[in-house]
DNA sequence: CTGGTTTTGAACTGATCAATCCATAACAGC
DNA sequence: GCTGTTATGGATTGATCAGTTCAAAACCAG
């Protein structure tokens, strides 16, 4: 009935989401959008609405495929809930040695990149920045209790203040990770981190 | 001998400091730093070289301030080393707590918005960051070391790992804070965090 | 092969970007 | 009150920004 698509939505919208990664939003061009993805301006503004369209689109890609992995090993059989946690930790120092693999450099999560970028100043971001985190809480927390009840976490403290304080380790981590800190400083403090769950 | 300036140069550098704070690197354009200090675009490019070195000054300034207080604490007599390490914490989640009255939302720490933003893809920038994290995680290990001789810290972790783990710590704070947590939060997750050292 | 529909590339829009220029203003020394 | 020097405001630069327009191209149903 029409002309059809040269190119695929989803890795365009992946290629977007790899671009917003490395440069942030306020220094990514729409000319960036178009080298990255390898399509023209016409293309991009009549699969998307705008820019920010674009990158609300390809943040909350992120923020889906970076929770869903992270929750995947938190609900891995076969290990103490302390242990999947550990494994979370690992998961997030792993995919930092791969970012700097791939792109030279470490990159950081992009939703601590937005989060810190954007802030509040963008609502739309913002909102999905908390649903995520509230999930990633959740998440956290319900491993916390298991730990409590496997024996393998014997921290007293409140399980929702041990779940933050776990989400904000990762977020510790990854700026660590883009301020300069190489692996074996990672994992030091990943093991120091899991300290204040077994005290 | 000349036409003397009408403005002190020291409180303009502020006011593009806490503009470039609020809002990044990238999202400041010279027009705000304009509005911001008050001065003509005349006035700046005759004062700094160019935005990009009007942002190191102020940037340079800002750490310079933040650690000297933080070495403060860090150093304040009277008190055990895990209490000083308590209290750089304390001083973190009040100045969380003093931005959000102040401008309305949470800042975070201009020295972690810029490692976020600008990362390594500013040399200048990354080389001021990596001067003051030099210093910060000096601090933090000579104040871990203490704390092993006072015996309020416990952790047979190495000295340089937990330094690491406390910057680390501090920068999830802020986060954390520019992503919504309260006061209360902030607090638990550094009583979390001290858990670590006394295990 | 034709008509209707959508995609695509390239030219283009007005706004805004960082930065410069220049005429004028404001001072200090003489 | 000159003269030399710097500061200042406003106009201006060329580049780039996000986004639009439009004609040509590419497809498919008939």
């Amino acid at each position: 009935m029409a002309r059809p698509r040269t190119f695929d939505e989803e890795r365009a919208l992946d290629a977007a989401m790899r671009t917003f990664w490395e440069k942030g939003y306020e220094a990514t061009s729409t000319q960036d959008l178009c080298d990255a993805t390898g399509l023209g301006r016409s293309s991009i503004y009549n699969t998307f609405k705008s820019k920010h369209d674009l990158f609300e689109r390809a943040l909350s890609r992120y923020l889906d495929a970076m929770t869903a992995t992270h929750l995947a090993v938190l609900e891995e059989p076969g290990r103490s809930a302390a242990g999947r946690i550990r494994a979370l930790l690992a998961q997030v120092i792993e995919s930092e040695a791969e970012c700097r693999a791939a792109a030279g450099r470490a990159l950081g999560c992009l939703g601590v990149n937005t989060v810190v970028e954007l802030g509040a100043r963008d609502p739309a971001a913002a909102a999905l920045l908390e649903r995520d985190t509230a999930r990633r809480l959740a998440a956290l927390r319900a491993a916390v209790e298991a730990g409590r009840r496997d024996g393998s976490i014997t921290s007293v403290r409140d399980p929702d203040a041990l779940a933050r304080f776990l989400n904000a380790t990762v977020a510790g981590l990854r700026v660590s990770s883009q301020g300069g800190a190489d692996r074996a400083a990672l994992e030091a403090m990943a093991e120091i981190a899991m300290d204040a769950l077994t005290r």
